[in-house]
DNA sequence: CGTAGATATTTTAAGCTTAAAATAATTCGG
DNA sequence: CCGAATTATTTTAAGCTTAAAATATCTACG
């Protein structure tokens, strides 16, 4: 979460990159002399323009509604399960641990917004679901949530909108490949701290 | 933080958005009957997005070079300031709370990586600046981070990366400019919890 | 000079988050 | 049916994060 972060910061010379690099772009993977200044350049900016939203949201959630960013996350997978969801079908859908779902969970049930029950049928698994204050209250929230981001891309045409949303995309597919492609490789632990390497 | 997260899940019918909206788009929005449906769906997948890369470098910086994510981004900061900055610019430059970089400083300097000292001319800041066992330890990440960035998004074309570039600095213009025609709007507070109002 | 307001930082309390280890229950192959 | 491997969840320890209150210092203005 920075905003000129995570740029390399190395100050090499570029390659000459930029335009009328596609055909070098293969050969210079290959040989692991990669530049990766654009690709760094658009991961700054990706990355500032989520945490612009995402501290917008999160404030307008404080200030008119008293709730976090993660309560209303859980509460709008909830809303979308009619059945109510496990917690592990949680976790997996907003992307964070399970722990860091149990802890949530105990939280809003304690507020009153949520309620597990033991799932039918495997007695290691809770259904977790929107009580009808749960429900109500989200009902509210996700309207003005709706009005928040219709704001904040309020100057987007559509067309830009529908621009983003395939390059976008394109832009998933290819870090979900990639990151597929890094599971399952051993780390190579060079360490910056100080602690018995026990290698 | 989440996948399917945030996209209002109202459910209400569509009132013929996507295409030929262009010259309804103004009216709808005056009239406040604002549909949004596209520019949530186009917050999720930005989210959805980042939240992958991050969570990639995340685990990437753990695994190779024990260091968690929000000090690499500290350092990066600070690698690009020559002269070091302050508590403050940190901040600003990382948009996280001041308190948030007290800590983070602190246990960067125990590790032996940041150094602070007291700022000519102003007893209240400290600058805050690499040591050379910091500066050796970031060069390194930095790179590899490079490649991971470079490799999360290898699938795209450079003409994709521009295009990228150019709407995500429009998103980003029109969030900022969202966020602060809400600067100082005072709340209409709906509150979910039970906790006796004040008003 | 003196003080009111602004700025820089720290402290506090609460909550979020993760990775890893521990429990518990299920499934699957013999 | 048994035990090994898998899956679901919780627990633990450490660290991250925020908003708000508290300190300390500085700046400007009279």
């Amino acid at each position: 979460m920075s905003d000129e972060t995570r740029n390399g910061g190395t100050g090499r010379p570029s390659a000459g990159a930029d335009t009328a690099s596609i055909l070098l772009d293969a050969e210079t993977r290959l040989h692991g002399g990669g530049d990766h200044r654009s690709e760094l350049r658009l991961w700054l900016r990706l990355l500032t323009l989520t945490n612009l939203i995402e501290s917008e949201i999160r404030s307008h959630l404080r200030a008119e509604f008293d709730v976090t960013l993660p309560r209303f996350d859980l509460m709008a997978q909830l809303e979308k399960a009619a059945e109510g969801l496990t917690l592990g079908e949680l976790s997996r859908r907003m992307m964070v641990s399970a722990g860091n779902v149990t802890g949530l969970v105990e939280r809003l049930v304690q507020d009153g917004l949520v309620e597990r029950r033991p799932a039918p049928g495997d007695r290691r698994s809770a259904l977790v679901s929107l009580t009808p204050a749960g429900r109500a209250g989200f009902e509210a929230m996700a309207h003005a949530h709706g009005d928040w981001v219709g704001d904040l891309f309020s100057d987007l045409t559509p067309v830009d909108i529908e621009a983003l949303m395939v390059l976008l995309a394109r832009a998933k597919a290819s870090a979900r490949t990639s990151a597929q492609r890094q599971e399952g490789v051993s780390a190579t632990s060079h360490k910056l701290s100080k602690e018995p390497s026990n290698v």
